[in-house]
DNA sequence: ATTGTAAATAACCCATCGGTTAGTTACGGT
DNA sequence: ACCGTAACTAACCGATGGGTTATTTACAAT
C-alpha cells in the first residue's frame, strides 16, 4: 500500500498531489465497477493512500463523482462550440469534423465511462442524472442540431427534424463508447471501433444529403 | 405485505402463478434500481411474497435475472430470423420491417431495459455479460448482417463491412432504451422517439443505398 | 534537538442485503 | 375431523462497505 517509495518513512506528506491522484484512481474504479459498486478502499488503495485521507479532501462518494464530471467534460463541449460557431465550409464537413473529435474521444479518452456510468446508475442516483444532462446531454445536443439546422438552411441536408438527426449523430458514438467498455474485454480479436466510427460518418452523411436516392 | 385477500388466510398457496409473479416484479425492480442495487426483499415484497419464498422458485439473483432475459429476448429474435429467410422482397423493405419491429420493442416493452441493465453492470457480473452477449446481442447482429450481406448481393446496398453496418441499425434503438429509462423520466414534453426511430430508418436507408450522392 | 500541527493511518461502528433455516399454516387426501 | 406435507413466513447469519475517529508520524519552524 505504501511501498513504493524509499524504504525511510511510511508515508510522505503531499497535500497538493492528494486531490488529483485520487479523482485518477476514483475514474479507474468508477469506471470498472460503476459508481455504487465501486469501493472507496479501492479508490484509497489504487491513490496509493487509505480511506481515511481520501475524506480528508472528499465529502463523500457522491461530492467525488460530481469533482470527476466536472472536471473533464463540460469545457470540451464549450470549446466545440466555438469552433462550429467560426466555421465557413460546407456543413458535411464540419459535420465531419466535430464527429470524428467526439469519437476519437469515445474511442480512446478514460472519460468516456462517465456518460455510461450516469445512463446505468440513474435510477438510483438522480440528482447526479440531473447534473450531467444539465452539463453535457443538452449543451452537446445544441451544438449538433445547430450544425443540422445549418446544413439545412444553406440547402446541403435534406429537411429533417434536427432534434432527431442530432441524436443519429451521437447514438453510434455511444454505441461505440458502451461497446469498448464492456464487451471489448472479451473479444478475442478487438473489434475495429474506428471503422464502425468511420461508416457512421459515411452512412450518415449521405443519409443526410439532398439528391434523392 | 400479505393483506391484498380477504380476511379469512394470511397467504395462499398458489405455486403455478408465483414464478411469473416474481419475474415480473423482479423486471419492474431491476429496471428501476438496476442488478446490483435491486433488494430480493422489495422484489418479493412487490410479488406479495417474502424473501424466502423467491428462493423457492429461484436459486439466486443472478438465476433470476438470467430466467428474465431467457424469457424475453431470445425467442423473439430466433423468430425474426425465421421471417428473415423466408422473405422475398427488396432487402430496403426487410430491413425496415425488422428495424421497426426492434423499434417498437425498444418503445414500448418493459422488457427494453435489459440490456440496458446488462451493460451498465458487466463490469461486476461478467457471467451475466457473457450470456446475455451469447443469448442476445450476437444472434441480433448476425441476423442484422446477414440482411445487409443480402442487399449488397443484390446490389440493393453499397459495399461497407456489414459487422458495421449492422451495429449502425440497432445503435439508435439502444440509444432509444437508454432515453426512455433514464432521461424521458424528466422531460415535460416527452420526446417522440417513434419519430426518431423513423428518421433512423429512412436516413439509414438512404446511406446505405447504392447511388451516388 | 524540540515541538506544534496537520497529513495520514488503522481500527472501528453500524446499516444493509444476499442467502439460510426453523417454524407456521393452508389445504388436499382420507 | 384430522393428518401429512409442502408452500410460505419470519427471524436469523455473515459479509460487505460507507463513513468516523483515536492515534501515529512527517516535517517545518524555532
Amino acid at each position: 500500500m505504501q511501498g513504493t517509495q524509499g524504504l525511510e518513512t511510511r508515508w510522505r506528506r503531499r497535500k497538493n498531489a492528494r486531490p488529483q491522484e485520487i479523482l485518477d484512481a476514483a475514474l479507474a474504479e468508477f469506471a470498472a465497477r460503476g459508481f455504487a459498486a465501486a469501493r472507496m478502499d479501492d479508490i484509497a488503495a489504487r491513490a496509493g493512500v487509505t480511506k481515511g485521507t481520501v475524506y480528508l479532501y472528499f465529502q463523500s462518494k457522491e461530492d467525488l463523482f460530481k469533482s470527476l464530471v466536472r472536471e473533464s467534460i463540460g469545457a470540451a463541449i464549450e470549446a466545440r462550440m466555438a469552433d462550429a460557431r467560426n466555421f465557413e465550409g460546407r456543413s458535411s464537413e464540419l459535420l465531419r469534423l466535430v464527429l470524428r473529435a467526439i469519437g476519437f474521444f469515445a474511442r480512446t479518452s478514460d472519460r468516456a465511462v462517465l456518460p455510461k456510468i450516469v445512463m446505468a446508475e440513474a435510477g438510483n442516483f438522480p440528482e447526479l442524472l440531473r447534473f450531467y444532462r444539465a452539463e453535457v446531454v443538452d449543451k452537446g445536443l445544441s451544438l449538433l442540431s445547430s450544425i443540422v439546422t445549418r446544413g439545412i438552411a444553406r440547402g446541403e441536408f435534406r429537411k429533417l427534424e434536427p432534434q432527431h438527426v442530432a441524436r443519429l449523430c451521437i447514438a453510434p458514438l455511444l454505441f461505440a463508447v458502451f461497446w469498448r467498455s464492456s464487451f471489448a474485454a472479451q473479444d478475442a480479436v478487438p473489434y475495429d471501433l474506428e471503422g464502425f466510427i468511420e461508416t457512421h460518418i459515411d452512412v450518415l452523411l449521405k443519409g443526410l444529403g439532398p439528391h434523392e436516392g
